[in-house]
RNA sequence: GCUCACGUAGCUCAGUGGAUAGAGCGCUUGCCUCCGGAGCAAGAAGUCGCAGGUUCGACUCCUGCCGUGAGUACCA
């Protein structure tokens, strides 16, 4: 819980407590939490509390009476301003006027770090996304789960967790050598050769156009080479495409996991004896099976085929075991909804092997789809994150993947989001911030600048409703990161803009006949951009001077 | 069949067990001699899929049903 409502809770409490001394309210425990919630309207204050009514049974009182009994030994607070007491017995706070205005100054002195946590205490978290194999071009749905994951690693980061951003890839197994194959014949059809591609290979145009980067490198002196020999050169090519696609979307990792490294150090193994040793695995079928019985689970997952190859799932179960043996306190996987029913057995290996898996999390998203695909001009068009991007924008991937909540299936609306007007709503909170930055500007060319503002001048209603709304984002990021829904972030973001945009339309900001008042505005604009600044980069979304 | 999501304004979607359910788009009506009108203000628009239950209080939690989508591999 951030400081606001903390305070908020504990006055309540003391107010009870001395209701009680003062026998105006009978004795009972008081309770340790305090409902505490942002009224529908703005008359009911910045805060209510409706302790009053879960008090009414064990007060043996009306709720309205146990409300003013409470309310009438409220302590001073320097952040509240007024309160009040309306049917059926809610306690309604309001911030005071001079305190709201004392924020502007907090927020330019400790700059974009005054709306992040210390929920996270300095501890280690892991955040995996998008690690899809390296065997081509990202898609569209793959981008959804990188925004998510990247996101939801800057919204840890602002909670103080120390995040390692990570990505898992498997460069062996099958998959891998129909890829190697499927350069081969490329490459031997780049030298003219007569070879056809199976109907199971990698179709796309970019391995054809890399067989011939490679006829182009090594000339015929691959003509006989074994498809192995293939890999490397596929591998780093799609690797090069891919970190270069995310590089785009303005994502970075700090760690690359091969799946096969825990083939290598025989962790895969390891594993599988210690669940083994534990009494988790048995054979049937000629297959290793992992027992999930004893959790209260049905279905047992293979292990290990009949044929001596493991399932993803054991050097996955040993992957997690990895990272937790780093030391995370916290591991979290974006996923696509297709890992829902893995991610529980993961989730059990790593408990059966006597590790913490609470320290397990995830992040699904549902798929996407763009509207307007199926129809005809367009079909096919848009199936990679870069043909996306080149259409519209990493700016507006990013914020449209992030406007419904990750459960929802995203329709991807191409139209809109090409809409270079008031109808996207990327626009409009680009604009805002754009807008935050030039009225500075222009301030600054008939000599006003924010230095030696006095914030006591910010009285204006539509002041004070922004500084507001600025309070509010620490809040949500602490709601954001607890329901794992980054997707707030961005209704936020359009409300942060919408309280800005009201100010500016009431309160001029740059006015030579009034400086000290501009003075003092500037200040306002300056701590609003920083808020708004503040988001854009949760979002990984670029926050423009101008537009 | 089973598992998991989702059903909220004409459309796309928000909504932390609290009060008279919100926003954008679209529609109607105002606002630029003035810091970026890519903006602001106001209005019309709802059986929160249906039926029960828990609770002082349910869009929110539980159960059942209906509808939509996804997953149900010795693929990843």
């Amino acid at each position: 819980m951030i400081l606001l409502q903390k305070e908020l809770v504990l006055i309540t409490k003391q107010a009870i407590a001395a209701a009680q001394a003062a026998g105006t309210l009978p004795e009972f425990d008081i309770p340790t939490t305090i409902p505490l919630n942002r009224p529908k309207k703005a008359e009911w204050g910045d805060f209510s509390t409706a302790a009053a009514m879960q008090l009414a049974k064990v007060a043996r009182r009306k709720p309205l009476d146990i409300a003013n009994a409470i309310a009438q030994h409220l302590p001073n607070s320097p952040l509240l301003g007024s309160h009040t007491v309306t049917p059926p017995g809610f306690i309604n706070y309001t911030f005071d006027n001079k305190w709201l205005a004392t924020q502007v100054d907090a927020i330019l002195q400790t700059g974009p770090a005054y709306f992040d946590l210390t929920l996270g205490q300095g501890q280690k978290a892991q955040v995996e996304f998008v690690s899809a194999n390296p065997t081509g071009p990202l898609s569209i749905g793959r981008g959804r789960g990188g925004v998510l994951g990247d996101t939801y690693a800057n919204m840890l980061e602002a909670c103080g967790y120390e995040v390692t951003r990570e990505y898992y890839f498997n460069n062996a197994g099958k998959q891998m050598d129909i890829l190697a194959n499927s350069l081969r014949v490329r490459y031997l059809q780049a030298l003219g050769q007569d070879e056809a591609l199976p109907d199971d290979h990698y179709q796309g145009e970019y391995l054809a156009d890399l067989g011939k980067d490679v006829a182009a490198e090594v000339g015929d002196s691959m003509l006989e080479s074994a498809v192995g020999d293939f890999l490397p050169y596929a591998e780093a090519a799609m690797f090069k495409s891919i970190k270069a696609t995310l590089a785009r979307m303005n994502i970075h990792h700090d760690v690359f996991f091969n799946e096969n490294s825990l083939f290598e150090s025989n962790a895969v193994w390891e594993t599988l004896a210690t669940l083994d040793e534990k009494g988790f695995v048995y054979e049937k079928d000629g297959a290793r099976w992992f027992d999930v019985s004893s959790f209260g689970h049905e279905k047992d997952p293979v292990l290990v085929r009949s044929n001596g190859v493991p399932t993803y799932r054991l050097p996955d179960i040993a992957y997690h075991a990895n990272k937790l043996n780093r030391g995370f306190d916290l591991v979290v996987n974006a996923l696509g909804a297709d890992h829902k029913d893995e991610f529980p057995d993961v989730k059990l290996g790593v408990r059966a092997l006597g590790m913490d898996d609470g320290k397990l999390d995830v992040l699904f998203n549902q798929f996407v789809t763009v509207k307007g695909e199926k129809m005809s001009t367009r079909r096919g068009r848009f199936t990679t994150l870069d043909e996306l991007m080149d259409e519209v924008g990493a700016d507006v991937v990013r914020y449209f993947m992030l406007m419904r909540d990750a459960n929802s299936h995203l329709d991807f609306d191409l139209d809109l989001a090409l809409e270079q007007s008031d109808k996207n709503p990327v626009f409009y909170v680009q604009y805002a911030h754009a807008r935050l930055s030039s009225v500075q500007r222009k301030a600054a060319e008939i000599g006003l600048t924010r230095e030696g503002g006095d914030i006591r001048l910010l009285v204006h209603e539509s002041e004070l409703g922004l500084v507001r709304k600025l309070l509010e984002l620490s809040e949500l990021l602490e709601m954001a990161v607890r329901d794992k829904a980054p997707h707030h972030l961005v209704w936020y973001a359009r409300d942060l803009a919408a309280a800005f945009h009201t100010c500016y339309r009431d309160c001029r900001v740059a006015d030579a006949d009034n400086p000290d008042l501009s003075r003092a505005r500037l200040k306002l604009m300056e701590a609003a951009r920083i808020g708004l600044a503040k988001v854009l980069g949760l979002m990984g979304v670029g926050a423009p001077t101008e537009m």
